[in-house]
RNA sequence: GGUCCCAUCGUCUAGGGGUUAGGACGCCAGGUUUUCAUCCUGGUAACAGGGGUUCGAAUCCCCUUGGGACUGCCA
């Protein structure tokens, strides 16, 4: 069965992790099936607009990889097919105006609740005749278009793709509006007649609309049309185990973007959110064009999971150090555009001997600032723990003298200059290792001293290491 | 309140009648090591509770409990 989707977000705010995930499953249940994925906004909420949100949800699709087919569908650009739809089922009898007011419906749901009933509309417009419909539009009075429940109570059920038969009584519903009084349809019609009009066949989003389906299979049928199929992913929780959305904070995407998480990592980490290959496979790497191959929506989970940041930055850690020297380096200067300005071998020489250490490219900065300006240190740093100060100036003297005598050559190399310094001058590593990596890198945690060697290179190594001598003599 | 959904280590999860209940993150310990990171080894930690069904339930059924979603002229 070939599924084409849609990702249907409103833009109210900024997209975050759980909308992506969602968009994620809608992604890989269209292409792991070979069929189509759409990207529709869902702008008829035109008092929550937020017209940045729109430019933010393409460039995080962008960001990640889900590329959509075909054109993108913008609500707000099909108001005239919404309304002839709505003529169409006025015209049927199936839905009707309504024009209570605010306050009185207020004042209903404060009582019905108050007498613990389900607050449910009265249906008081319904008995309008057609005469006090006309009075009341030529007074100009404002009204709503609600749907008409079937008045025959019935279960409504579905077979939903992760959740397996669902079920809804009727009588529950009550007769929920589908076009405002400022006459922009709400979800409730926009998104029926759009899935139907676009030839969406599953519909995939969050498990937040599970209570809501009966109503749109009723409507589906007042159209008379098929419903497409369903899949209620599982919310995504915040740690306070609730529906993530802002006020958890750093949840917007693209903020993950911006601390350096790649691109790769968020696809993982969040398709892991509520699904895995099963069968006992114990495999938990994957890349989108796996995932086109080996998602299945029936594998999805129906509990909740919760954002674990933990979990996140050590797959971002083990992503950063598959990465190649030279797609790391890339992605430093595309990350930090100033790195332009550094020469190219010698950043990716940092990266090389930093990439263990990094879990997102943000940290790169602040890991890396003393290979290109040497921080301040105290002198007593030269001296390890289990050296003392006047080994550590023996330590410091030989591995110059050494240094200056030898060619300059791979990490290897310094390796065997450092050991040799030790054994020819009868020290110990904690003589000349330590101060000679203080020395270099001002930090009492660092790369390797042959590393740093390495790194920075004949003159600025002797340079570095000469200052310290001074430094440790002085002291 | 009502309706619906969900329930395996703290977290992500495997397992769907017979398993020492497996893996991963985290944490702890050890190893490698001049330091840190990486890497390697080991450890810690879970079937929410109660009833059934069954020779046998983490697994199937029911109840309870707990959690969540929905209950908008938001989507």
């Amino acid at each position: 069965m070939k599924y084409n989707t849609r990702f249907a977000p409103s833009p109210t705010g900024l997209a975050h992790v759980g909308n992506i995930r969602t968009a994620l499953f809608d992604y890989l249940a269209a292409k792991s099936t070979g069929g189509k994925f759409f990207l529709r906004i869902e702008d008829t909420d035109r008092e929550r607009f937020v017209p940045e949100a729109v430019d933010y949800i393409h460039q995080a699709l962008d960001w990640l990889g889900l590329k959509s087919d075909g054109e993108v569908v913008y609500q707000s650009k099909r108001l005239a097919m919404y309304q002839g739809k709505v003529r169409e089922l006025l015209d049927k009898d199936l839905a009707y105006k309504c024009f209570c007011t605010k306050e009185r419906l207020d004042d209903l749901r404060q009582s019905q609740e108050k007498i613990g009933k389900p607050p449910i509309y009265d249906r008081r417009c319904l008995g309008l005749t057609k005469t006090e419909i006309r009075e009341k539009e030529e007074k100009g009075e404002s009204f709503v278009i609600r749907f008409r429940i079937p008045n025959a109570p019935e279960e409504i059920f579905w077979h939903d793709k992760v959740r397996g038969r669902v079920t809804i009584a009727t009588d529950i519903l009550e007769d929920f509006i589908i076009l405002k009084s400022d006459g922009w349809p709400t979800y409730n019609l926009a998104h029926i007649i759009d899935d139907y009009e676009m030839g969406i066949n599953l519909v995939v989003r969050g498990e937040e609309f599970v209570p809501s389906t009966p109503k749109y299979i009723l409507v589906y049928r007042a159209f008379g049309w098929e419903p497409p199929e369903y899949a209620h992913m599982p919310l995504t929780l915040g740690k306070d185990h609730k529906k993530l959305s802002k006020r958890h904070g750093d949840t917007a995407i693209l903020d993950y973007k911006e601390k350096g998480y790649l691109a790769e990592t968020m696809i993982n980490f969040l398709v892991l959110l509520g699904w895995n290959p099963g069968g006992g496979s114990t495999e938990e790497f994957f890349s989108l064009e796996e995932l086109k191959e080996k998602f299945r929506i029936e594998d999805v989970n129906k509990a909740p999971a919760i954002f674990d940041l933990e979990r996140l930055d050590w797959m971002n850690g083990v992503y950063i150090r598959n990465l190649s020297v030279k797609d790391l380096t890339d992605r430093l200067v595309e990350f930090d555009p100033s790195y332009q300005k550094v020469d190219r071998e010698f950043l990716e020489r940092v990266a090389t001997v930093e990439q263990s250490r990094l879990k997102t490219l943000s940290e790169f900065k602040e890991i890396s600032d003393f290979y290109f300006d040497l921080t301040k240190y105290e002198a007593s740093l030269l001296t390890f723990k289990k050296s003392t100060p006047e080994a550590t100036r023996k330590g410091l003297e030989a591995s110059l003298t050494e240094l200056k005598g030898n060619e300059w050559g791979n990490v290897e190399d310094f390796e065997s200059i450092l050991s040799k310094t030790v054994n020819k001058n009868q020290l110990t590593n904690a003589d000349v290792y330590w101060p000679v990596r203080v020395a270099l890198s001002g930090k009492d945690k660092s790369p390797s001293p042959a590393e740093l060697l390495w790194v920075l290179g004949k003159d600025e190594s002797l340079k570095r290491l000469l200052v310290a001598l001074n430094k440790h003599i002085v002291d």
